[in-house]
DNA sequence: CTAGGGTTAG
């Protein structure tokens, strides 16, 4: 395959500096008659200002430089052409002559049909103050440019005029009222114009169609087009169609878009090229490659527009590989990348951080005039940004006219991707117009960077004291900021407030919800979530069976596993590190290794080091150490500290100093800033009692300056989150803390583990030292100060220690207590004395 | 004379 970056330096034929093409009107579908009349003939023949000047000499050594017939023929067919060059000669030739009606209509319609509608605006306001009054030509040219330019003002104005002047019944001057309205936002008032129409005509329906389409009322234009199909006699064209597709693809419903492509299929209507990227575009937006690549192999790869709309979907995808190798298949057959292409391979470049290709799209922008298109800058920006080239990128910002409110998202994001959290607050604080964009920027920025309470704190702000809504990308931001917090009140008002603002809860949200409520600990309510999504994709199911496992729920895990493939779902490598987990955390041996089996022989996923690491886990888990060992050194690649670590933790469950050793020996090799290790195994020789080993493990980590991370537990009391860490006595609640830890220990008869302690003290300060870990504070803290029967949630930062551990079940049968305890691997549901781990973790 | 898809930032 040819990439762009090839294609760029190799054909020059291809890339050849263009002129910029004139800004032709689009042809119409009927034929106009032909007219034998010579200046018209000639005049058809011109496609170029040069030739129109030419033809102007001419007439002039004729002596017909002053006939009005034939210089008001000229400037029509000057308006016509629409560029800059040929609009100033035709204003030269309309200020030397009488300016008739009929001139002054040519010149406003290729005003406003070029986009310059102030233009278009003055001339009709000259041309009323000169005493013409317009006609059934004027409104629609006039409307045309509010439109374009979005100046309700003029527009009402205009109407009003239309009314005075008694056009209000012309069919063209109404279909121009509706559109007008609609474009400008005012569907409202649209629908009014439209509704009091005596008769509709395609036009009528296709302009109110596509006003909802492109104001973000997809349903209501799909509606509308059934209701014109059902009521009139009114036929559609295909422009009608490339609206009711595109409303298609705003629904994301591949049924509506089924059904209407049907309706193409047997009605008849031409199918054009900008059909079929409509259709291909919806097909992408439904989630149908398949018939869109068919579409796209039939009608071919020479058609611009139709390559557009499939590069467009793949970068919107992250697929730039394949977006590329669509734009670089289109310029093999010759066709010259527009600015749309541009906008996608600029994308791409971004995606792929490759600022080789960047640089040389940045070469084609220039050599074709694009640079002068915002769109294209901001992609610009965006790319050399993302590629860390941020001199480059300031370069163009700085030259930028128009910067938008995406020019400076674009730059807040691009510090994020560079990890300047610091740099994107401040733009992002100043910056002159903000929008959703920009809170869910830096909103997701913070949550990256783990400032999670941060994130919830602007998150608040963004609504009270700037009232901007919140949207879906929003709410997954702030549900993951409230997952890794683990605060269920904050989770359960997060999943209200979705709720409460109607906000649409489509798969990506419902699965960035029940990862929350699992990672709170409450997998009921996740659960619940998925029963109620409409279209579950594999991380929907996957997210049902991280719950499931999360709660020490396997056998339910695993039934959803086979579920979603009975459904018809190609699992993919994330949804078997969910299930094997749940064969894990469940003690489910025969089932994890029949999974394991399955996943390259039966699904063709290869197994990676994740899921030998979750394998390693099952088999330690069951005692098979042996075993874990053997399938650790069949691995095809080698394995990582991870893996080991797994093998180690399950030493220590079963007890197994030597492995435990040898297991610790490779983490230190291949990860020697990983204290966990050095804390697992130390628990391991304390517990067989070789204290000396363990002096040895702590000198070990003294030498190389590492240090046992303190243990920090959170709760969360009526809203208000609590921080205890190991040791910490500060809380002002601690002599009651203290009063209830001796009561649990006391009157409850907990004998605590003294293996758990790594320090070679006398018994009294180990006794101590233990009942000063973070997660007991805070259960002690829980105890008291949580209403009677009601859970108390705690989430830790380490591993669970195992006298905590037994603390805990204890606690949870004596005070007729659930206790949830989250650490940095599990959950551990506790109650009636027993555990969801089944003192395993 | 009036109507058209794809358009960058999260």
């Amino acid at each position: 395959m040819a990439t762009l970056g090839s294609v760029l330096y190799l054909s020059p034929m291809v890339f050849a500096t263009s002129t910029s093409r004139p800004f032709l009107p689009r042809q119409s579908h009927r034929n106009k008659p032909t007219t034998n009349n010579p200046i018209n003939n000639s005049l058809k023949k011109c496609t170029t200002i040069h030739e129109l000047k030419l033809f102007h000499h001419s007439l002039a050594k004729q002596g017909l430089d002053n006939d009005v017939s034939a210089i008001t023929k000229l400037v029509a067919r000057s308006c016509e052409l629409g560029t800059r060059e040929s609009l100033t000669f035709a204003r030269k030739l309309f200020d030397f002559s009488c300016g008739s009606r009929f001139m002054h209509n040519s010149l406003i319609r290729g005003y406003a049909s070029s986009g310059l509608c102030e233009e278009a605006l003055l001339l009709f306001l000259r041309m009323m103050i000169d005493g013409i009054s317009p006609d059934k030509y004027t409104f629609p040219f006039g409307l045309s440019a509010c439109a374009k330019s979005r100046t309700i003002r003029d527009g009402v104005q205009i109407h009003g005029l239309v009314v005075k002047m008694d056009y209000a019944k012309d069919l063209f001057v109404q279909n121009s009222l509706v559109h007008f309205y609609a474009e400008c936002g005012e569907l409202i008032c649209a629908r009014k114009v439209f509704d009091e129409m005596p008769q509709r005509n395609v036009v009528s329906w296709t302009s109110m169609i596509c006003g909802y389409a492109r104001r973000g009322f997809a349903k209501e234009a799909v509606d509308l087009f059934f209701e014109m199909m059902r009521s009139e006699d009114v036929r559609p064209n295909s422009v009608t169609m490339v609206c009711v597709i595109s409303a298609c693809a705003k629904l994301e419903d591949l049924g509506t878009g089924e059904k209407v492509h049907a309706f193409v299929s047997s009605s008849g209507v031409e199918v054009n090229d900008l059909m079929v990227s409509a259709l291909v575009d919806m097909y992408m937006k439904c989630n149908d490659n398949d018939t869109a690549k068919q579409l796209f192999e039939q009608y071919g790869a020479r058609n611009l527009d139709l390559c557009n709309a499939m590069a467009s979907n793949y970068v919107r995808r992250g697929l730039a590989k394949e977006a590329l190798g669509v734009l670089s298949l289109m310029m093999d057959y010759g066709v010259r990348p527009d600015r749309i292409s541009m906008l996608s391979a600029i994308a791409c470049c971004s995606q792929l951080k490759n600022v080789l290709w960047g640089k040389s799209c940045h070469g084609y922008v220039l050599r074709n005039g694009f640079e002068s298109w915002d769109n294209i800058c901001n992609a610009l920006i965006d790319m050399y940004m993302k590629c860390g080239k941020q001199e480059t990128a300031f370069k163009i910002f700085d030259r930028m006219l128009n910067k938008t409110v995406v020019t400076w998202n674009t730059i807040v994001a691009g510090y994020i991707e560079n990890g300047d959290v610091d740099a994107a607050w401040e733009t992002f604080k100043t910056m002159p117009e903000k929008n959703i964009v920009s809170w869910n920027t830096i909103i997701g920025g913070l949550v990256q960077e783990s400032m999670f309470e941060e994130a919830i704190e602007v998150f608040r702000s963004m609504q009270s004291q700037e009232g901007v809504d919140a949207d879906g990308v929003t709410m997954m931001s702030i549900a993951s900021a409230c997952g890794h917090l683990g605060a269920l009140d904050l989770a359960k008002w997060i999943y209200y407030y979705i709720e409460k603002n109607r906000i649409q809860l489509d798969v990506r949200l419902g699965t960035s919800l029940m990862d929350m409520f699992s990672r709170c600990g409450d997998p009921e309510t996740a659960m619940s979530i998925f029963d109620g999504l409409a279209n579950r994709d594999v991380s929907a199911w996957t997210a049902a069976i991280r719950a499931m496992a999360m709660s020490g729920n396997a056998e339910r895990a695993i039934e959803l596993f086979h579920e979603m493939i009975e459904q018809g779902l190609k699992p993919d490598g994330v949804v078997f590190v969910g299930a094997l987990t749940a064969c894990s955390h469940g003690g489910l041996v025969q089932q994890g290794k029949e999974i394991f089996e399955s996943m390259k022989k039966v699904h063709g996923v290869c197994p990676e080091e994740v899921h030998y690491g979750c394998m390693v886990d099952l088999l330690g888990r069951a005692g098979l150490l042996e075993e874990a060992l053997q399938l650790i050194n069949s691995m095809p690649k080698e394995p990582n500290d991870v893996i080991w670590n797994s093998l180690l933790a399950a030493c220590r469950v079963q007890g197994d100093v030597e492995m435990a050793a040898y297991a610790a020996g490779k983490i230190q090799v291949l990860a020697p800033e990983r204290t966990g290790s050095y804390v697992l195994l130390s628990n391991v020789y304390a517990s067989a009692g070789r204290w000396n080993d363990v002096a040895k493990v702590r000198l070990s980590m003294k030498e190389k300056g590492l240090r046992k991370p303190p243990g920090t537990s959170l709760i969360e009391i009526r809203g208000k989150t609590h921080e205890f860490t190991s040791g910490d006595e500060s809380h002002p609640e601690m002599p009651k803390i203290e009063a209830m830890l001796d009561e649990v220990s006391r009157e409850l008869g907990h004998v605590p583990d003294l293996s758990s302690v790594l320090m070679d003290v006398d018994e009294q300060e180990k006794r101590f030292m233990l009942s000063r870990h973070s997660e007991k504070l805070a259960m002690a803290f829980g105890l008291i100060s949580s209403n009677k029967g009601t859970r108390i949630r705690i989430v830790k930062n380490l591993r669970v220690c195992s006298d905590c551990h037994t603390f805990a079940k204890l606690a949870s049968k004596v005070y007729n207590r659930e206790i949830v305890l989250r650490d940095n691997n599990r959950f551990h549901f506790i109650s009636q004395g027993k555990c969801s781990c089944n003192d395993f973790w």
